[in-house]
DNA sequence: CTTCTGACA
DNA sequence: TGTCAGGA
């Protein structure tokens, strides 16, 4: 895997780096973060600091987008997706104890 | 780099 | 509605 361990929801790309890594213009990728899609991280200054979780969530938007959803149906499935995935964790350990 | 506003399909 | 261009 990666050098230093997996900490990839610290914010380390520059607007203009992620969004040319994620193939976004940097005013759409503040759209994203103003209709809260993201929330990348702030620098003291108040520059965002994009993690490569959110250049995930980035590419991930842009799949939904292709679908034909608008920014505010990405808003609920990217939520329904993170509820889903703790509910599935949460069953795996009840398995695990057989009840 | 930031936020904000207007134009376009 | 989402994206982009330009200004402050």
């Amino acid at each position: 895997m990666g050098p230093s361990a997996a900490d990839t929801d610290r914010g380390v790309y520059g607007i203009s780096v992620a969004a040319e890594l994620v193939g976004m213009g940097p005013q759409t990728l503040r759209l994203y973060e103003q209709r809260g899609l993201l929330e990348p991280e702030r620098t003291e200054g108040g520059t965002r600091r994009y993690s490569e979780d959110d250049l995930h969530r980035l590419r991930r938007i842009g799949e939904l987008l292709d679908d034909g959803l608008n920014l505010a149906g990405i808003v609920m499935v990217l939520g329904l997706e993170r509820d889903n995935a703790r509910l599935q964790a949460t069953n795996t350990r009840l398995r695990a104890r057989r009840h």
